[in-house]
DNA sequence: GTTACTATACCGTCCAGCCGGTACAGTCCT
DNA sequence: AGGACTGTACCGGCTGGACGGTATAGTAAC
């Protein structure tokens, strides 16, 4: 072992991605240990090791989703010019919608979790009940603000259950368009 | 027997209507042919009389999604004057959201349907393909036409989660504007 | 030898689906 | 009228398999 807590992050990361891949591949139902295991290349056993209980792995899937989102929207953010009226908002339209297939991943595998354990859920209401809240105080139209907001969960929700009906080309435009009108609710 | 058809058809409903109230109460996972049998008090036989597989039962539950969802937006419309632009649209807002608790659960229902056999929301998806074609080929701007929509989709999926951040006022405000921004996506 | 981790065998529970039965209404034959 | 039979609706015990979790033995690094 080179570096221990290396590999213990990274065998834990390698289970919480084979996690998501099953979820993605064969459903949220099938979520298994068992399943889990084989397809990260480890023992039940093993897993086990990491995530003594299923209940902990559901939880640390769901945290890796929180953690994802904040650190995407945290480099989004990075990207936009610091005066920038309506700079929160924008960062969460680009951060959770630019990254790749990544984040679809990840949404399916928060819905199974909550599948298991509904109270998982809770974190997440919370962080959108202060996200509300900012919202709220800052932007100029609260109403557009919190429909971009939802139109980008909606967006990311289709896509995590693979049913999102637009074209490559389409979803640019709604892209576009959902930065439009945060720019227009802080103006 | 009075009338077969009526009795077949309430029991068969009775059993829908007690898995959602499963779902919700218990969450997916818990969604077992025993709790669904118990909540409709049917015996477990009595059920599989009318369900004969877990699958044809979810299947019937994602149907009754749609079906429920159809006749809502049909309601809705029917509200609306005829050479409204955007009315589809507008029937959809109205429609979607304005059904009280009972869209929740069957929200719910659904995505635990989903957890089970991914393979039931394509029936989903194939409509809102429909529907987004419907939608580019009617509105002026489609990217605001689809942001609503996904509004919509954003809105309900958090209510049925019960991770909606909003107060009454707030959801009110917000499907207020749903609609201004419907208006304007028509002209 | 201790720590970090893997592998396998096993246990108890839960659950979907099966099956043999019950009740009862209608129907047909006599 | 009444017995024989059929189809519908429903019951509840059973079983086989899947799954979460445990126990234990083993390996490799330091």
């Amino acid at each position: 072992m080179v570096e221990p807590s290396a590999v213990i992050s990274s065998a834990r990361d390698r289970i919480l991605e084979a996690a998501e891949r099953v979820v993605g591949e064969t459903g949220a139902a099938k979520l298994t240990l068992d399943a889990v295991a084989q397809a990260a290349g480890v023992s039940k056993g093993g897993l086990l090791y990491h995530y003594p209980t299923k209940e902990a792995l559901l939880g640390a899937l769901a945290e890796r989703y929180v953690r994802s989102m904040e650190q995407c929207v945290e480099a989004a953010k990075g990207g936009l010019s610091e005066g920038d009226h309506g700079r929160d908002l924008k960062a969460c339209i680009v951060g959770a919608l630019a990254s790749g297939s990544r984040s679809k991943a990840m949404g399916a595998a928060l819905l199974a979790a909550a599948a298991n354990d509904p109270t998982l859920l809770d974190v997440i209401r919370e962080r959108a009940v202060l996200f509300t809240e900012h919202l709220a105080a800052s932007s100029s139209d609260f109403a557009r603000a919190a429909i971009v907001m939802l139109a980008v969960d909606g967006l990311m929700m289709r896509e995590s259950l693979r049913i999102s009906p637009f074209t490559d080309e389409q979803r640019e435009q709604i892209v576009h368009e959902l930065l439009n009108i945060a720019d227009e609710s802080y103006r």
